[in-house]
DNA sequence: CGTGTGATTGACGCCTGTCAACGTCTGTGG
DNA sequence: CCACAGACGTTGACAGGCGTCAATCACACG
């Protein structure tokens, strides 16, 4: 028989993540638990696509997701990343349009599903979760604007340099400096938005220059004030 | 005494523009109007300015209203604008967080402010209300993620000609074809995120190619297909 | 009539994307 | 154990899109 893995309870991801879920009330925090369903991902699957309709969201339990969207000639544009205690999927649940990005796993990952019934219960009537929900959208516009300046206005340089600062502040370094994420050049192209040998061409140059160590897709941070100087990074 | 303009009821623009608020009840929807401001203002007005604290937020009853980031060496990057029905500021209320973009008057415009606790109000009361805003915030956020991969894989030629389709389904046409805003170079600049000789040599050539036709900052939409063809439009 | 803002045009050159070739590593199958 | 395929990374050459600088023109306004 196979080793099932232990389906984690809401109350221990509530309590360790400060995830939306924060406000529920006990009641529906055990609903909530009970609607669910959990499954393990291997990197490279794909939980699902642009343009599909969404019948819940998952909530990532442990690993990450890249969220990116097909442009002109397949080409990925990786809008953003979810880790730990983030949920997916709730925007097209809510505003009921097809999914506008797809979601690929890069790290192994756990996710619990939650079905759009239960969602929107939730939603409808616990007014502090929904306004939780909001403000995390709100926050996320935010974010997607300040993404849209840059990219409009900053060379290939600093948006790459950015890009590393960015995703040190989301995944952190381990004890020796390296980012605790794995990507490959192409996917790093896919966020700032340039060509692969781009990326690989100033990521050479940024070790010329002492701001980091390379090693296969491991990238050590040498030099952060620098760094942040190089992406014109001011907030 | 000087001619005060007439303050337009809540009542009126919620059945005029099919609002975000078209779902409050009567009550609600009195007190909305006793509670909230009303004021012109001539084009070049700044509302509020990035980084500011926001004490309301504002509902546009007539005129448009670019909201702008402020990016490196000041460049502006206009993110969208606003027109009659929309409201503009409330996601900085909500998220209790400073203004993300600046909103300035490029169309002479009325606006109604309707102060934060007002708002709240309505939010943490009317479920349908919040819903509605959710899911116009959600719209947003799709159409932000989509403007990303834009700017980041789409050549500053193609993005020209998608902003001038935009304008049109957006502020439409007159009778004579001609879009329904008047922006300068630079604001069209400051929207492709290029530099505003760069929109004024694109501008040149769909001219040539007889995709639009120009006179001073009336720009008249000439092939529309064509038009959809050089943006690589899809949807 | 001077001033200022916006529009236009030309010259110039760098940043960056594209193409092509080659190196590296991993896993698979014979 | 080795050969091979396939994915990924790297490097070089090259062209052209696009930004920058500078000069000039057009037009409105006090």
């Amino acid at each position: 028989m196979k080793n099932i893995p232990e389906i984690p309870g809401c109350i221990n991801c509530i309590s360790n993540f400060k995830s939306v879920f924060k406000n529920l009330s006990e009641d529906e925090i055990n609903k909530l638990s009970f609607d669910k369903g959990c499954d393990q991902y291997k990197r490279g699957t794909i939980i699902y696509n642009e343009g599909s309709r969404m019948t819940g969201c998952y909530c990532v339990n442990d690993g990450i997701i890249k969220l990116y969207k097909t442009g002109v000639e397949g080409k990925e544009q990786i809008i953003r990343f979810a880790k730990k205690g983030d949920i997916i999927g709730f925007r097209s649940v809510l505003s009921n349009e097809a999914a506008c990005t797809s979601a690929k796993v890069i790290d192994d990952a756990m996710l619990c599903f939650i079905p759009s019934v239960t969602f929107f219960e939730l939603v409808e009537n616990n007014a502090k979760f929904s306004m939780e929900l909001m403000q995390m959208t709100c926050r996320e516009l935010g974010e997607a604007n300040s993404y849209i300046t840059d990219i409009a206005q900053k060379t290939v340089r600093e948006r790459l340099a950015e890009i590393l600062i960015h995703l040190k502040n989301d995944f952190g370094l381990d004890n020796e400096g390296v980012l605790q994420i794995s990507l490959t050049r192409e996917e790093l192209a896919n966020i700032v938005g340039t060509a692969t040998e781009s990326v690989i061409r100033l990521l050479s140059e940024f070790k010329s220059d002492a701001l980091i160590d390379l090693n296969g897709r491991k990238i050590k941070l040498l030099n952060i004030p620098k760094l942040i100087k190089t992406g014109n990074i001011y907030e």
